[in-house]
DNA sequence: CGATACCTACGAAAAAAATCGTAGTAAAAA
DNA sequence: TTTTTACTACGATTTTTTTCGTAGGTATCG
């Protein structure tokens, strides 16, 4: 049903959610910042990707300049369902346990997630 | 550095860290409630599994009886940080937020999430 | 005993994902 | 105009993961 990105898709993703429409030149050197990836590999997943629906492009000046057609928060959401289920067996408060855990979460992101607990329990129910 | 068992993987030591020490037979009868998989795909996977040291194994009866050698928790711990990395650019907080915003948290599990919260705060720090 | 039923071992094929080399095109530089 | 530069297209290879077929062993059943 959903198209979900594979590892190298997301990313893509995640460089274009954040930096907004770019060139595959530029999400290219993005990502040689982390870890060494020849330019012809960065443009055929984003080929790829297009095909998928994952992003769309224009085409500016003889260069493609691709965005995410993904939405980041959905895409998320069913990344999150799928990996809480293979992994903490959809267990969605170990899984909030375990994170909270690690120790790096600042008292202000602690604070957020307070107020969204104290309107679930309110509500019955929440949407973010 | 750490072994991080494949998706098939950890399908199979979830069911071995809840129903304990089993045989073959018993993994792939418990996938096939889920899912149809030959008998020798499963054995295949647990002898690669053995062969990472993810699984450790007994000979009982001409049958071996497989264990989980990976700890449930440090393995869950370890994919949930390659996860949020990836699909949450390393943000702790707004996973954890989008997993509670999926409503089917109860209670008791947010009281539980709400005293590490405050144990946190007090603390500074805290391990589960 | 011979057939059947279970088991393991393991190579190899199939499927999925990631990587790259080469060719082609067009603008810009020399 | 020739050369260099910068881009896209895309087939093919490599790598990783999953799946399965076949062979071989041993107990059990008829």
């Amino acid at each position: 049903m959903y198209i979900t990105p594979t590892d190298s898709e997301l990313e893509i993703l995640q460089i274009l959610w954040h930096e907004g429409a770019q060139t595959v030149r530029f999400v290219n050197d993005e990502q040689n910042k982390h870890r060494e990836v020849g330019y012809t590999t960065t443009l055929k997943i984003m080929q790829i990707m297009l095909d998928k629906g994952l992003l769309s492009r224009d085409i500016v000046e003889r260069s493609h300049i691709y965005k995410a057609a993904a939405q980041e928060e959905a895409t998320q959401s069913q990344l999150l369902r799928t990996f809480m289920d293979n992994a903490f067996r959809g267990d969605a408060a170990s899984l909030v346990l375990r994170a909270l855990g690690n120790g790096d979460t600042s008292l202000e992101e602690l604070q957020q997630i307070k107020d969204l607990i104290a309107k679930i329990e309110k509500d019955g129910k929440s949407e973010i």
